[in-house]
DNA sequence: TATGATGGAAGCGAGCTCAA
DNA sequence: TTGAGCTCGCTTCCATCATA
């Protein structure tokens, strides 16, 4: 058996085909496979529904006596339960909170990797040894390789529902509440098949039990490439017939990347149907020429006064996840997930800005008319 | 020689301009 | 009025060029 073949089947089952059994080197334990291959990935298994018991995830624990088992608890997160759902802190979503960490076989690992002819791609200039120091994810698992990050961002909901007029959408209006704003985080603009994302953040209004009205803000981050499967389904839990989608060049962008993976995933894709209000076109439309260009960072700081401070540059992102997937820290993969909280949170922003500025402009012509009168 | 900066390309689709 | 063609934004990777 080469070497070629052994990895391949590696692969495979990180991306949970668990037919995909090896024919030499140590077996899987019986009865037990790896984490990654009870969840029915795509391309794998087909896309079937996720056992009962695969939603605890503190009960997976690879088998230690396969090499593939090994690997697998290797470069797995440390499930840490730290976040409760509904009872995320606010500002900043994702706060780094270090938690202790087994040590791990580092000179083991190093080995590994290059047998198995891995290549070190993460941007971290840290060793393997200070790499592995902090693994931890924000949020909860809510699934083998799932994370839910969920905060709260006490504000006024509008009371009265907003007009699509700025989106050149005369007469329509969309009920605040059935607004998701979201974004997404990808490994690559390679179109197709070749890009997924791994992070999916949206944001609603919402009232809160405790914290009363606010901007609801519900992240998934994915952890193992199979975790994918879960992460369509829980995003697809999110949306009501009711739902608008709105997002930054989402409708050209984000909306095609997911529906594309929910086709691979053989799911029902839920996007389709809903309706999407995307923001880049009227802010385009009004604000070409003002600034250098309208790139969502560039509006976030002219028209917002938002200034990120140490913002993850979004060429890292996928090093940071991949990076993590191969055992290195989860510093930057946290970084992400404050990026992509900030977009989210900068479109609900973004879409109260502009539903004003059209209102303005609206009164504006009006009292010139009746002045000409 | 090593490192850093820069620009182009990839797929997609709305919106704009211009010619027929 | 219609259709073609172009621009722009999303994000990451990689080749190329400049500098130390």
């Amino acid at each position: 058996m080469s070497l070629s073949l052994d990895k391949l089947r590696l692969l495979r089952r990180q991306a949970g085909d668990a037919t995909a059994a090896p024919a030499s080197g140590p077996a899987i334990a019986p009865g037990r496979g790896s984490a990654a291959a009870d969840t029915g990935a795509p391309g794998g298994t087909g896309s079937a529904p996720l056992p009962a018991a695969a939603n605890d995830a503190r009960a997976r624990t690879p088998a230690p006596a396969s090499v593939f088992g090994w690997v697998e608890q290797e470069i797995r997160h440390k499930p840490t339960g730290a976040a409760a759902r509904e009872t995320a802190p606010a500002v900043p979503a994702v706060p780094p909170v270090p938690v202790p960490v087994p040590a791990l076989r580092k000179p083991e690992i190093g080995g590994l990797r290059r047998l198995l002819g891995l290549r070190d791609r993460g941007l971290s200039t840290a060793t393997p040894r200070e790499n592995a120091k902090d693994r931890h994810v924000p949020g909860e698992e809510i699934a083998p390789g799932l994370f839910l990050i969920e905060s709260f961002v006490t504000q006024a909901i509008p009371t009265e529902p907003l007009s699509l007029a700025f989106a050149k959408r005369e007469g329509e209006q969309v009920q605040p509440q059935d607004l998701l704003f979201f974004d997404t985080e990808t490994t690559g603009l390679a179109g197709g098949t070749g890009t997924r994302a791994f992070m999916i953040g949206a944001a609603d209004w919402h009232t809160h039990p405790d914290r009363g009205d606010g901007l609801r803000i519900r992240q998934l981050l994915m952890t193992t490439m199979a975790a994918e499967t879960a992460m369509l389904r829980e995003f697809a839990g999110w949306l009501q017939p009711s739902t608008v989608f709105s997002s930054y060049n989402g409708r050209c962008y984000d909306a095609p990347l997911l529906k594309t993976r929910y086709r691979l995933a053989r799911q029902r894709c839920p996007i389709t149907p809903l309706d999407h209000v995307d923001l880049l076109f009227p802010t385009r439309r009004r604000y070409r020429g003002t600034w250098e260009n309208c790139r969502l960072a560039t509006i976030e700081r002219q028209l917002l006064q938002i200034v990120r401070e140490d913002d993850l540059p979004g060429s890292e992102a996928p090093a940071a996840w991949l990076n993590y997937l191969r055992g290195g820290s989860a510093v930057n993969l946290r970084r992400v997930a404050e990026h992509n909280h900030q977009d989210v949170v900068t479109l609900a922003l973004l879409m109260r800005r502009l539903v004003a500025e059209e209102q303005r402009d609206r009164e504006t012509l009006a009292l010139q008319a009746i002045d000409a009168v």
